[in-house]
DNA sequence: GAACGTTGTCGTCACAATGACGATAAAGCC
DNA sequence: GGCTTTATCGTCATTGTGACGACAACGTTC
């Protein structure tokens, strides 16, 4: 038997919305291969550590957050055997949803950290094969707003309709329309819950605050193309 | 850095239809460890081998199975330190739904080969974390019924509307309404064809002939979990 | 070969979910 | 006090859905 001995890596795509987009954290590579070119987050993972362990080790390196504040999972694994010029490099990339931080990218020991709006980052910008990563770490976040409610990841504890509305306008660059929004976020199952509180953001009537509610999953979900009901 | 040097292998988790009963196929391990334990095929990834070539190959192996013939997908990964006694080994489970073949699970490198229904297995009856694996896979299974048209991956070239249905309700263990799901799945975009043909199964008015429909994603879905409306 | 059971397919009905959009509420600004 | 802006509630027509009736088309049985 010919077994391959690999080293494994661990890749970090982590999301959130600031200024209005959807943007992603980029780390720009300090020491080669590709020294000097934009990459996602991540590195080698240790001798007696846990895959998932490694990537929130990594995000909290990183950037500084605590890795229960958004949502988590494993994204899919990466193993083709050019992808790495230093040899056979096999990397798990894991995806984050996260709220806009007010966190400064701290402690980074990249040569330099920085949220990049997705739709500014060119084809063929990023290292290795982080460009296909990213690109299944959004498709993946886009479709799970429709039955999942992990939207409310990338808000803070408490939001109002108005911001998870916002949200999803990002994430699958489309318009809601608000009212039918707010009949479905609040007549969907466990998706949120009101917390009592109420805000003004900048004009106009105060908005209910609503915190996370206990489902995880959307009942009925939100889907993004539904065929025109008059046509 | 202090790099970790692991094994990489790839596992698969087959899953068909066999006798009315969602199986999977399982392996007898015929060297240690776990020596004469049920476990998932599959085997280490070669130096110059991508992971889905690895777990194809590893199909074409164990089973003798075009990968074509069904549908197949990476799965997860899987690198807990202590999961492999011989040392760090992260493997990458695939997935792969199979009609229900007359191949014999040929060519078998394994001490044996079966398809077991996957309600028999016994918790922790499966070598490493192999339990998991196989949870963790036919519960993709289940939830990509709703929203994709993975169901005919189970099913031959061409099959009934009734075939089709036997695969959901055998995957969700569930009854469906017959009349409604043959509106269903005939009224999903890009589902399913005619042929053209008809066949008379046991008893019974023929039914129509349907094949593959080119669509990716079912609109509308067939969700499982429908509120009851009158309630 | 007519009656019968069995399975496939079409229809109907009531209710839920949805998109389009009107109306009102509650704030700041002039 | 008007005006603008945003939040929230309602209405209406259409579509999707579960429950279920009706009929079609086969094999089997008497």
């Amino acid at each position: 038997m010919t077994r391959s001995v690999v080293s494994v890596t661990v890749d970090l795509v982590l999301l959130t919305i600031r200024q209005g987009a959807l943007q992603a954290l980029l780390v720009r590579r300090g020491i080669p291969p590709f020294q000097g070119r934009w990459a996602l987050p991540g590195g080698f993972v240790l001798p007696d550590e846990d895959l998932a362990e490694a990537a929130a080790r990594e995000l909290r390196e990183e950037t500084g957050v605590d890795p229960t504040a958004g949502h988590f999972e494993q994204l899919a694994t990466y193993g083709a055997p050019g992808r790495d010029p230093r040899g056979r490099v096999v990397t798990v990339a894991y995806l984050a949803l996260l709220p806009d931080l007010p966190s400064p990218v701290a402690g980074s020991d990249a040569a330099g950290a920085d949220w990049r709006p997705v739709d500014d980052i060119e084809p063929g910008e990023l290292a290795f094969d982080h460009d296909r990563i990213l690109g299944d770490g959004i498709e993946r976040a886009r479709a799970k707003l429709e039955y999942t409610p992990l939207a409310t990841a990338f808000c803070p504890a408490e939001f109002t309709v108005a911001d998870l509305r916002t949200v999803y306008e990002t994430v699958w660059r489309t318009r809601l329309d608000p009212r039918n929004f707010h009949r479905k976020v609040t007549g969907a199952d466990g998706f949120v819950e009101p917390t009592g509180g109420t805000v003004i953001r900048d004009r106009g009537r105060p908005a209910q605050l609503f915190r996370r509610g206990p489902a995880t999953l959307l009942h009925p979900p939100l889907l993004r193309q539904s065929s025109p009901p008059g046509s």
